[in-house]
DNA sequence: CTGTTAGCGCATTCAA
DNA sequence: TTGAATGCGCTAACAG
């Protein structure tokens, strides 16, 4: 395999200028950097990363802590993962996803000590998460994905929940909607004090009494089974109800199953909307749900962007780093029954 | 952050046998390696990843490529992975996932040139897989989950369809099924020589056909509605099936919310078994879904013992490379209706 | 704009 | 069983 050493001499240069050349950290003129460059095509010239690493004190490398048996590394986590893929990509840095428990403290410790990566990405942030404080002791640069209660020096970029929130029930309501239900995350997410649960919940519950709206807040399991029971207690508990927020992918899937069951029309008797959902999701059921479609790319990609800055030491304020979700045609939103909806009766 | 020069200072020995001790690859004694051991806790010593790898020509990475936006990092992948990590760390590699799309060979060339990783596992392999005759040309160690046809000098570890689909339909003929359907996944993957869906068909004709059942081959997109029209099909084209064999997780909810609609009821009626399925997945439905439930954990430390071994140049060909399901009880096996299923009609 | 050179932190060969 | 010395391939001063 060849070297710069190699590279310098097919060039006819020195091992420095090869190295300026590849990093364009210094002037070069143009006609030796095109020998340069015919010669790294020639030989097939890669960087050696570890040399690269250890001469730079900088592995070039971004990681993403990500249970392997996290919630699913669902298609919105995926779009996250593309988008940070991308960005990193463009700054010069590999992102790689440290497969484990990201609250297997001793592991990313270990990894980060032996200083595989320049800076680490951490999702799924509870408001008083432990680990970050971890990480601050270790002096390991990172950027949450969500936010503690807690943001004072911290790195971070978070899904607009309030904002999301509104624009829904701004929808909602301009459609005549004054009942509405939000199936959230599970009780033990809500205990955990994980963010979206209860961001999504706290606005929901302010934003709907704000505006003279009846809403009904409802914990559930992400399991299709757990969704059809959700459905069950919602109109057992108001069959008023015209209108569902749903956080779930497979929930949902149940309460909608539900309806049919109960000869419910979905959007007549019952408009549903996602929010925070990934495109791939939306496209699955029929009609296509209305969304407020996760802004995982642009999340992924404003990440690396954070990160890099702790990285450089170069904080940057003036980044947004709270982003709505945005609305999605589907075909799931109508406008609410004038009266009651009619609630079919079935043997 | 200390070196290993540090801990040979407080250790009162020379550098190389602090290495020495590190590695144990050359003896020692005892007391030493005790005041070695003893310093580098003291310091908090870690070994620096890119200067070992330097010397040492080895990364100690092993890396799993992994599209982000797959058929999703589902709960059998993630198995995989979990075992897959859990071996590699005791072998002393850290494993890694480079989430792109695994057929951007660029990318991979790129990283595995760079010697960011000794060795790269593939999945999803397909039965003439572009993808691994690059990687050959390229001297890059590698195994394949899954399999091409072709398999000569190359390694691999793999579910056992067949064997697989011997005890599935074992099961069902025990309790008296003789006219059974599969779920199987999409055309596309079909026409992508996708091994899993190529394999479980082949062996489902063909093991059908064998023990004279009627067996009703129906390829399925993964998703809820998919599987819902699918199980229309299934029953239009022979109302007297008792059995279905399924592949999805999505398109098997689907297809019980069908049965659910058409009162149908399962097991009574109609009797559920999956293949290749988590144990995380099979938990969600009520009744539980009885499965032959896959080799994940199983799967992934074998692929890294034969990676290990291929980084090596160690084949060992006596390894059971060919895994085969094993049988979860569930709630949705029951013997066979005498005679016709009732087949109820609803308005 | 370009060349020379000193390490980065460790594995490993050669001596003892 | 241990130590000394070399070099892995590259970055980043320093010098011109």
């Amino acid at each position: 395999m060849a070297t710069m050493k190699d590279v310098a001499k097919a060039a006819g240069v020195s091992l420095s200028t090869v190295s300026y050349a590849l990093n364009s950290n210094r002037p070069i003129s143009p006609a030796t950097r095109d020998r340069v460059m015919a010669a790294v095509d020639d030989l097939g010239y890669t960087r050696n990363a570890a040399a690269r690493a250890l001469a730079g004190r900088r592995s070039h490398v971004l990681a993403l802590v990500l249970p392997p048996t996290s919630t699913s590394f669902s298609a919105t986590i995926g779009q996250f993962v593309a988008g940070a893929v991308a960005a990193a990509e463009e700054h010069g840095y590999t992102l790689v996803i440290w497969p484990f428990a990201w609250d297997d403290q001793a592991k990313v410790d270990q990894l980060v000590r032996q200083k595989l990566a320049d800076g680490v990405l951490v999702m799924e942030v509870t408001l008083d998460d432990q680990r970050i404080t971890a990480l601050e002791r270790a002096h390991v640069p990172f950027t949450m994905i969500g936010r503690t209660a807690e943001l004072a020096g911290r790195s971070w970029v978070d899904i607009d929940f309030e904002a999301t929130m509104a624009e829904t029930l701004d929808r909602l309501t301009a459609l005549g909607h004054t009942r509405v239900a939000l199936l959230n995350h599970s009780n033990r997410m809500l205990d955990a004090r994980y963010g979206p649960a209860v961001r999504t919940r706290d606005a929901f519950l302010d934003q709907t009494a704000r505006r003279r709206l009846v809403g009904y807040h409802t914990p559930c399991d992400d399991t299709a089974l757990a969704g059809r029971g959700a459905a069950a207690q919602i109109w057992g508990h108001d069959p008023d109800i015209t209108a569902v927020i749903t956080l779930h992918e497979l929930a949902a899937i149940g309460l909608v199953n539900w309806l049919t069951v109960e000869d419910r029309a979905i959007p007549d008797d019952v408009s549903v909307i996602g929010i925070a959902t990934s495109p791939l999701i939306t496209a699955l059921s029929v009609p296509p749900l209305t969304a407020m479609r996760a802004p995982g790319p642009d999340l992924g990609r404003t990440a690396i962007y954070e990160l890099i800055d702790v990285i450089d030491a170069e904080p940057r304020r003036d980044r947004p780093r709270l982003i709505p979700c945005t609305y999605t045609e589907g075909g799931t939103l109508a406008p609410a029954q004038p009266g009651h909806p009619a609630r079919k009766v079935r043997s």
